[in-house]
DNA sequence: TTGACATGCAAGCATCTGCTTGCCTATCGT
DNA sequence: ACGATAGGCAAGCAGATGCTTGCATGTCAA
């Protein structure tokens, strides 16, 4: 499983999981009209896929083929281990 | 306030970040000391002041100073920011 | 089967990033 | 004051990264 730190580092990538949240089961086309449209993004439909393909990598996205679609799932559970690493201590005023 | 993302997403500073959780207020010669020792890298006593700025920068740690001597402690509230954007819901089998 | 649609692969490029090197400033002990 | 210690500043460099362009593969409908 890849480095999900590097995955969340990117601001498109953090767009595409937010788009995600919002609407789940996406395909490349979809998610590229919406991050440009709501997200205001330009970028190619390539440069998306690769994003998918890093976030894939993280375990943040998963993925299932129909036929000619693929549909993007967003899965938050790697997300646990950057909580777990450095428990959040709510900082007491000294 | 910096990115919080692009500051987790380079294992010399998660590295550091554990260090500081380990054993909080250290100074930068500590660190490098520690961070040779116990975790392995060899980075010289730049590269950790470089990190540790970019850490301050996100407010993953707070510095305070005391004559010739910087303390550096460790803050996790920032990581707050991400799991609250992308609730952790743990995945169910389909 | 043929054209349209959805996605995949890969090379090339500009920029960002982490690191080192070299020098400078500030503070403490004696 | 002077040397030693802790830290800061900045230029330069190699590798990583995000993006684009161009083409290829695979699937569906008529």
């Amino acid at each position: 499983m890849a480095d999900v730190f590097k995955a969340i580092a990117d601001p498109t990538r953090r767009a595409i999981l937010d788009e995600l949240a919002a609407r789940d089961n996406q395909t490349l086309f979809e998610l590229c009209g919406r991050l440009i449209m709501k997200h205001g993004l330009s970028v190619t439909r390539q440069a998306i896929s690769q994003h998918l393909d890093i976030l894939e990598a993280a375990g943040l996205v998963v993925t299932r083929r129909e036929g000619r679609y693929k549909f993007h799932q967003l899965d938050t559970t790697p997300l646990l281990a950057i909580v777990e690493r450095w428990p959040i201590t709510h900082q007491e005023p000294t």
